[in-house]
DNA sequence: AATACGGGGGT
DNA sequence: ACCCCAGTATT
């Protein structure tokens, strides 16, 4: 049963019209409405990996401003490999996806060890980077090296499920697997890198997601989807789970004109950015016991971080965090945290809340509380014990700080 | 096979 | 508010 599907599958590659004129018409569309792009302005086998990289679930009007600088910055593997990872994260900053930057760091660091700094063109090698999965490795083998090799990202798979007319889920097992027989066949009869940049931007300009502009595609008259008045329909599309709600506690800490920042750890979330010293609590979707509307501690909230542990309060951890420096008194009465669209001022010696910021990522959704004690006074022993560090408030701007932080020093410093 | 990982733009 | 994007690594 198996491998009769795995017949039909390549049976179904080879069926579809593989001949010159599928092809001519493919390049002849992408020679005449290609976009000039910063990437395919150059053969540079770095470059294109770098375009590729940063391309990756990015759009490319946002990748494009840090294609240039980077490359300015940058220039070859060898500038990249000698860079410390914080620099080639301020590079990054505001692209998202923080390990691809990482990735590339340790990835040119191997290739100037192992390659002598020129870009494997190999599949075995190119994989073994860092960074490079399946997509990129095509993707830099044709368009850097015209070799036949399938590199399907979302926009190839959707134009490729919508021309054979494909139903199935696009993670099915087998599907990608077509996909890539019948690209590659296609890329065997032009330049492969052609071929490949064609389907995407093909993908990327006509053939989009919803509401395609099928009369100006070159492929219409091979198109099953369009044959069958189901291009809506393909490819099947899957629900996202909602963002799980985070509530972060950011403290605005300024002295002198020194702001005190943390680092995040190296792995994770917004890996190596700084923020404002923070803490972030997986939040209370309903009301807690004997919440009276006033100020209150949060209960019944778990931190994120150790979500299979023990639950611990919110407050508590606030205490543990922030306590010894913020409120060296009276640990009776709980923490008072000012909570959203509750008072702005807690009883005594606690937190003004300055600024109360939502950030949305793929699967979580910050809600940022930004608070500044009452009496500023932090003991700068116990904040650096915490692994907080102060500085000038003009130099914020070359660390890498989080996007989120970013925006919240931009309107704490703007509109007042 | 499922999940974590950003941010921005389109509708 | 929801959808998607020139995906990869980890579990």
């Amino acid at each position: 049963m198996k491998s009769a599907q795995a017949a039909q599958a390549v049976d179904g590659a080879v069926s579809v019209p593989s001949s010159q004129s599928v092809v001519e018409a493919l390049v002849g569309w992408y020679v005449a409405n290609a976009r000039q792009l910063p990437w395919r302005q150059t053969g540079d086998p770095y470059a294109i990996w770098i375009s590729e990289t940063m391309l990756q679930q990015t759009r490319v009007e946002t990748v494009i401003p840090y294609y240039n600088a980077f490359l300015k910055r940058f220039p070859t593997v060898f500038d990249l490999a000698t860079a410390t990872v914080e620099e080639v994260l301020r590079a990054w900053q505001g692209l998202g996806y923080y390990s691809r930057a990482r990735n590339l760091q340790r990835a040119a660091i191997q290739v100037v060890a192992q390659y002598a700094g020129k870009i494997p063109d190999q599949a075995v090698a190119l994989r073994s980077l860092p960074g490079i999965g399946a997509y990129t490795c095509g993707a830099i083998r044709s368009i850097a090296f015209g070799q036949v090799e399938a590199a399907v990202d979302g926009n190839v798979a959707r134009v490729m499920a919508r021309i054979l007319g494909i139903r199935e889920s696009l993670n099915q097992t087998g599907v990608g697997r077509r996909i890539a027989q019948t690209m590659m066949q296609w890329q065997s009869q032009a330049e492969a890198g052609t071929v490949t940049q064609a389907l995407m931007e093909l993908g990327a300009t006509v053939c989009v997601p919803r509401g395609p502009e099928c009369s100006c595609c070159p492929l219409d008259f091979i198109c099953v989807a369009r044959k069958e008045q189901a291009v809506t329909e393909i490819p099947a599309l899957k629900k996202r789970p909602q963002p799980q709600p985070i509530d972060v506690f950011a403290l605005w800490l300024v002295e002198e004109n020194r702001i005190w920042l943390q680092k995040r750890p190296d792995t994770g979330l917004l890996a190596g950015q700084w923020q404002f010293p923070a803490l972030e609590i997986a939040a209370v979707s309903e009301k807690p016991d004997g919440y009276d509307g006033g100020i209150s501690t949060i209960r019944h909230s778990q931190p994120i971080e150790s979500r299979n542990s023990k639950p611990v309060t919110a407050a508590v951890r606030l205490q543990t965090a922030f306590g010894h420096i913020l409120w060296p008194e009276n640990p009776q009465d709980g923490v008072p945290v000012v909570r959203e669209r509750l008072a702005a001022v807690s009883p005594r010696n606690s937190f003004v809340e300055v600024l109360h910021v939502q950030h949305l990522f793929t699967h979580l959704r910050w809600r940022v509380q930004v608070v500044r004690p009452l009496s500023a006074h932090i003991c700068t022993d116990l904040a650096l014990r915490a692994g907080w560090v102060s500085v000038p408030l003009d130099s914020c701007a070359e660390l890498g700080l989080a996007t989120v932080y970013r925006r919240i020093l931009a309107r704490l410093y703007t509109s007042r």
